[in-house]
RNA sequence: GCGCCUCUAGCUCAAUGGCAGAGCAACGGACUCUUAAUCCGCAGGUUCUGGGUUCGAGUCCCAGGGGGCGCACCA
């Protein structure tokens, strides 16, 4: 494919430009169309560059397909125009290219750009698969994303939608004030979820970190410290089983308020996600499998044990007769285990009946203290506190509460947390006595929020797999 | 972690227990308006791995590996 260039003589063998300059998106010429005829040719000479799709070869004419991030436009080569044209004949499907031409209709009125000079800047090796159906086997796709981004149709507009996702939460957020901070991956003290850590070493140190569950500590850190609107985006990491749902790590968003309790943080997450939504769909109704889900404000919003009780068709509450809610678990086949109180116990009930019938938006209200341990006292109820939980399409999507900012209290409910860890609960929470020590400074009421970003975009981009919209997810090595 | 399903050419898929095949890609050729072009030709295999049953195994059985789904755990 080089015969026309000889290797000059003590300089790299690499003969493919270094860069291509100047190049318009294959979408910005599309404007251009309207003004041409069948048969028309455009004055003024454009460039483009991207990968050669299809090729189809017609003798003393080709056409090809050029694809890039933004598009794909038809080239139209031929033997008595296009530069070097035994080579352009040549080249395979995937073969990256720049290009310098003009748009032109063909005669058949496709709009086209007509090759004069071209370069090859990147040849393909490799096989993309079948030309018409590209590779499926899940496997190779998530393995080889490079690839399925080129032959899966919807694949590369999802990760797009991704990023806008991201782009537009920062913005709104940045809008109300808030401020973007990172706090630390590796922490000492896996904390601020119930979940699994990863292990590693510091060698320096002789210390072993772990990867972060949840910035949540942190952040609140930082209110006590004086940030009033602060808010990450990251990723946590949770030693857990891969689902459909589940990714090792995945991408949260959490932030903390002063002097706002769970109410306001209702209202800003509705309005946050119905921005967001209608921002980049358009509408905030959008389809999701075979529902319509509508995520205009305001959303349902009800207690748990409302919605457990309307699902069962019996009064459910932290107060009933044990051996009736014990009845219950028993009914619905949930295995209870010897250390559950009577809030574990509602609140699995619930998971088991009530959570995926949840699907369209909704506030599930006043979780039971026993789960809860960041989570405030409900100022009107005992044993509960001041907590949400979103669900949309019967998943969580949020999570939220009027933080718990009294360090004696607080401790009281990390003592909880490790008695049951010492009673075997691997994913009980873990104290942190810097943290109290933060609180005894003052943390003033707070609201806090946690999003789980990747099912969100899950939702936009109407996606029932978590694999589909993380670009390279966990899997074995290849073997 | 447990259960079920699955693995055949680069890709997508066929093949009653009886000669391992097709389409696309690749390779060689024809073709000046194609749209998954078409046509002719050629080549391509440790049927995931290792055992077993059988005259004979891609196919049946056992074990292992990869992947998928469900359960469990969780967001």
């Amino acid at each position: 494919m080089l015969e026309e260039e000889a290797v000059p003589q003590g300089i790299a063998e690499d003969l493919r430009p270094y860069s291509f300059q100047d190049v318009s998106s294959v979408a910005s010429l599309m404007h251009l169309s309207d003004e041409l005829n069948p048969g028309e040719r455009g004055k003024t000479e454009i460039r483009v560059a991207g990968r050669a799709m299809l090729i189809r070869r017609q003798g003393r004419l080709i056409f090809a397909s050029l694809v890039d991030s933004t598009g794909h436009i038809q080239l139209f080569a031929s033997a008595s125009e296009t530069d070097k044209f035994d080579s352009f004949s040549q080249l395979s499907i995937g073969d990256w290219i720049g290009v310098t031409g003009v748009v032109m209709k063909t005669k058949r009125g496709e709009f086209s750009v007509a090759v004069r000079e071209w370069t090859m800047l990147a040849e393909n090796l490799r096989s993309f698969g079948d030309k018409w159906r590209g590779i499926s086997d899940p496997d190779l796709r998530y393995r080889q994303r490079y690839v399925d981004l080129w032959v899966n149709p919807g694949v590369r507009e999802t990760f797009q939608v991704r990023s806008k996702v991201v782009a537009s939460i920062r913005r709104y957020l940045d809008g109300l004030g808030f401020m973007e901070v990172e706090t630390p991956m590796l922490q000492t003290i896996p904390t601020g979820a119930m979940a699994e850590p990863f292990v590693t070493h510091h060698n320096a140190l002789d210390l072993d970190l772990y990867l972060r569950i949840a910035p949540e500590l942190f952040l609140k850190r930082l209110v006590v410290g004086g940030f009033e609107k602060v808010f990450e985006i990251g990723r946590v990491f949770r030693n857990e089983g891969i689902s459909p749902r589940h990714n090792p790590e995945f991408t949260m968003l959490e932030l903390y308020q002063a002097y706002v309790d769970y109410n306001d943080i209702m209202v800003l997450t509705e309005s946050l996600v119905s921005h967001v939504v209608s921002e980049i769909l358009g509408s905030t109704v959008v389809p999701y499998g075979s529902e319509l889900l509508d995520f205009t404000p305001p959303w349902r919003r009800d207690t748990l044990e409302n919605l457990v009780s309307e699902k069962l068709g019996e009064q459910i509450s932290l107060e009933m007769d044990l051996g009736r809610l014990e009845g219950l678990l028993k009914e619905y086949d949930v295995e209870a285990k010897p250390d559950w109180g009577p809030g574990k116990k509602v609140v699995e009930l619930y998971e088991k009946t009530t959570e995926s019938t949840l699907i369209q938006p909704t506030f599930v209200l006043d979780f039971p203290t026993e789960v809860s341990p960041l989570a405030r006292q409900h100022r009107d109820k005992a044993n509960r506190v001041e907590r949400f939980e979103t669900f949309v399409a019967g998943r969580e999507l949020a999570n939220a509460f009027s933080e718990l900012n009294d360090p004696k209290v607080q401790r009281e409910r990390f003592e909880a947390q490790l008695a049951a860890r010492e009673a075997g609960d691997a994913e009980a929470m873990v104290l942190d006595e810097d943290y109290l020590r933060s609180l005894e400074y003052g943390l003033p009421p707070t609201g806090g929020l946690g999003i789980g970003i990747d099912r969100l975009v899950m939702l936009l981009t109407n996606n029932q797999q978590i694999r589909e919209v993380v670009l390279f997810p966990t899997m074995r090595p290849e073997t």
